[in-house]
DNA sequence: CGTTAGCACTCGTTATCGGTGAGTGCTAAT
DNA sequence: ATTAGCACTCACCGATAACGAGTGCTAACG
């Protein structure tokens, strides 16, 4: 479909363009050691390229600036997957040697590494939850009419509440419900945990307690069923040192969607697994639509897990974000095969 | 050293450039229907108090703004605390209808409260888990050379990492340390648990286990030592909106220095009880020197446990902020003393 | 026929300049 | 003490002109 040179041409382009933010120029292009035509036959190149739909002119008398259709062409077919240079592997690598005590910090953890050798802002999702399976449940009574009630899932994964019981119920009843439950539903899901309750639990407690209403009640309280995933941002304000953010209110339309964490594991739920790279308009919400979202999906033991992914302008360095985030997910994948295993 | 009328215009002057963010000339001062005076002799007044530091001039030509020392003489004697309106009073009363389960939650309520009503930045210090004492400590085993530390204070926090666990360790000498641990050290404060693992639990391992050091570096490990408070911010975003801030390097200084969650604590954590103001260059940090940070210290049963604030334009709306920061600390006082009885 | 030199043209950017108006400080009258 | 009057300042706005980077087109070249 294109022409050696004018792929070329494109892919000059392009990249001159992510270096300099600004619309580049048939003269410019000319001088370049590796171009060895004049600038009028780079023009001339360049209006066919104009008029495939793969560079736009911002005004007539401006250079050309790739559109959203040469952007995927350079991603599809032109862009060169930088290695990653050895000061950035050595970041990484602090990945491994640092010791982490919870799953929490190493999510935290890639994301701050990402936002800091890109300089644009990281997004990861964290594990499913929900997916994890039941290891331990307890209540701990913290005051006459309290308790703290605790689940530990199967990758090591805490997550309590504080219930209040009622003056007229007794901790012994309460403790055989728990006894019960915990023998009835280790291993099982946290999604299904809930419907298990009624069912198994409920059954076997029927004979003990007269009081199983209450109880199933109280232990359905304590049962986590929200916050499937959790959303790690960092380097959000490295936005604002992009050029195509110098005004305010675009800023601000990006960075509220930033604060959405429904919308955001929304959009990251839905991926298919491996790098994917959204340009501009691909993007399905409005606010990201001169932005490009690059995301990379990490699993363990075959499973996938959450995903990792760079927003950054449409003029961002693809090849740099791909390669680094493609060596960062398998980086994870490997570090959370052992919470897996 | 003010006269009445000296006063008067002061207010007014403040009164409408929190309003309308423009300098106030004084045309516009002499025909507002409470004040009397032709604009000349309002002129030789604003001159005067030009004089006396309380105002500023952008320009020759243009109208007054409040200085620092304005602002200040306003917070500490003009401001009159205006009543929280009914909407408003309604919203922060949903923060007592609603049911929460963890103490995170009320407190990052509290934050978006905050911030919505303000249209300002909320900053709220959570209170400081390492003041409360052990409740609970437990070890579960997640897989053969895994296990998950929980500690429960009592207050009804719950903490919690992985530490791994050697080979040639036995299951039941790890049990009967955590053991030992419980019956010595439930009640004592969390800050001090460290301290007091080595001599209490220390001494009385010794008689047991023969690998009482390493058992001892195992304990170490679980025991938990940072984090004494946790910083909660609501409405980053809403500073976008504010006239000053139409600039994005100011904007970003701002915003960097609320992702340093050290140092907002430190800042947080030196202040006195009851409410602050901190005027521009009052702050010590440079980034904020021309935003305004007002400050309220929330507690239960005597004890001072965090703090919730307000960060805006130094034209910020002070007696709407404080009346709703004293509104709602005491309200989360109130909240909170049941997890503190 | 592909390539390129030449040239007129476009258009955003920047600087200049006069007009406008909001606001001031000062003075003199009330 | 207050205020009307007035000259003055200066940011802001719009128009105009010079500039220059970049283009498209045409004609010449190898």
């Amino acid at each position: 479909m294109l022409t050696d040179r004018q792929r070329m041409i494109l892919n000059v382009i392009i990249d001159d363009y992510i270096r300099s933010a600004e619309p580049i120029g048939s003269r410019s292009i000319s001088k370049r050691s590796d171009v060895s035509f004049s600038p009028a036959t780079i023009r001339n190149e360049m209006a066919d390229l104009e008029e495939l739909g793969f560079l736009e002119q911002p005004h007539t008398s401006a250079g050309r600036i790739p559109s959203i259709k040469g952007y995927r062409y350079y991603v599809d077919h032109l862009v060169r997957l930088s290695q990653v240079n050895e000061q950035d592997r050595q970041m990484l690598r602090s990945f491994f040697t640092e010791k982490v005590s919870q799953m929490e910090q190493i999510i935290q953890h890639a994301a701050m590494i990402l936002s800091n050798l890109t300089n644009y802002t990281s997004i990861v999702l964290g594990p499913e939850t929900m997916a994890n399976s039941l290891k331990h449940f307890q209540l701990i009574p913290i005051s006459d009419d309290t308790a703290v009630a605790i689940i530990v899932t199967n990758t090591g994964h805490v997550e309590n509440r504080t219930i209040s019981i009622p003056e007229d119920m007794s901790m012994e009843e309460m403790q055989q419900a728990v006894n019960i439950l915990n023998s009835k539903l280790i291993g099982v899901p946290i999604s299904r945990l809930k419907s298990k309750l009624y069912t198994e639990v409920g059954q076997e407690l029927g004979r003990y307690a007269d009081q199983c209403e209450r109880l199933l009640g109280i232990l359905d309280e304590a049962i986590v069923d929200d916050d499937e995933h959790r959303v790690f941002l960092s380097g959000t304000t490295n936005m604002l040192t992009q050029p195509e953010f110098k005004d305010v209110d675009k800023v601000k339309t990006v960075l509220d969607l930033l604060d959405e964490t429904p919308t955001i594991k929304q959009m990251f739920s839905t991926l298919p697994s491996g790098i994917q790279v959204r340009i501009g308009t691909e993007n399905t919400h409005e606010a990201i639509n001169n932005c490009s979202l690059i995301t990379a999906t990490y699993s363990a033991q075959g499973k996938q897990l959450g995903t990792i992914g760079i927003l950054g302008p449409t003029r961002m360095d693809y090849g740099k974000v791909i390669s680094l985030l493609d060596l960062l997910s398998k980086d994870m994948a490997k570090l959370l095969a052992r919470w897996y295993k």
